[in-house]
DNA sequence: GCATCTGATGAAACAATGTAGCAATGCCCG
DNA sequence: CGGGCATTGCTACATTGTTTCATCAGATGC
């Protein structure tokens, strides 16, 4: 399944993404005490500059070609650091993940807009999504935990 | 991540599950011309006689236990027609597959609740949380095609 | 009936994704 | 400086999914 991105969309800063991303990883780790070591910064910065999910073995391959070339292990237990503590997601429809440039509130409700022609994939918050999945949730007695809402299609720039 | 299902929910009948799946799939082949074949056919049931999703290789190894084993490859083929047929639907979250009882329309709208302690996998609809998301994708110039809404959590009976 | 054509299955190798277990390393802290 | 702990390296393995080609069964036309 790899490569159903046919142009991973490079129209604009991503400098930008990659250091917000980078003093988002470095403020939390100073606060919560945590190490901020160079293996989650590698991982980190090669995610930030993609707006296009990475599958765990893309990243080790990137990472190969620009230095060291990680063990799989390894990057997997990045990954697992990163969305334990919010920094990544994991885009289930595409066993990849995703930078998140952004906090989010502790039940906030995130959904992901998949572009299946140029990969790129945008986050979108979504009061209403949140409240309507509670409530049918709850309708059936259902205690929900975590939400996987993720939509394919077409993005913006795509549809020309 | 096998085994996540602690007690598998056998609470009902699922004769009356399995019967109307085989009755909707007869009808289904019947009616576009489609051939049911045994293997199909099996698949089918195996499928319809759990509420729990079921993996590719573990329905590989139920049919071998009660007959002989198909490859997994032709195990697969069968789910995709399954699952085009709009007869089983792919739980992304867990890269495996349920039955599916009955028909959907065309745009509607399905959430999977997904009981992490018990396995058991419901389907609901709800008109209120697809009109939210078509709204928020089109907020973003964005055109849905296909959508993933998966919630895990516990089920009703799991909370006692 | 018989050739043929098509869709479905069988089989084996392979690719991609994810984990287990243990050793080694580096860092913090007393 | 030494012990404890988190992190990483390494190897092997488990799971999930695909490619390729051969075979088989059912339909179709003659």
């Amino acid at each position: 399944m790899p490569g159903s991105a046919a142009s991973p969309p490079d129209h604009h800063d991503h400098a930008a993404c990659v250091s917000g991303a980078m003093a988002r990883i470095e403020h939390l780790c100073t606060q919560k005490g945590m190490r901020l070591t160079p293996l989650r910064r590698r991982v980190m910065e090669a995610l930030a500059q993609s707006h296009v999910p990475l599958g765990a073995y893309e990243l080790v391959d990137r990472l190969g070609a620009a230095g060291e070339r990680p063990p799989p292990m390894s990057v997997y237990r990045v990954l697992d650091f990163l969305v334990t503590e919010g920094l990544a997601h994991r885009i289930e429809s595409r066993n990849a993940f995703l930078a998140c440039g952004h906090a989010h509130d502790k039940d906030e409700v995130v959904v992901f807009l998949i572009c299946e022609q140029c990969g790129d994939t945008r986050e979108v918050r979504s009061h209403a999504v949140g409240r309507d999945l509670s409530w049918a949730a709850r309708a059936e007695g259902f205690e929900p935990r975590q939400r996987v809402l993720e939509i394919a299609g077409r993005c913006a720039r795509c549809r020309e």
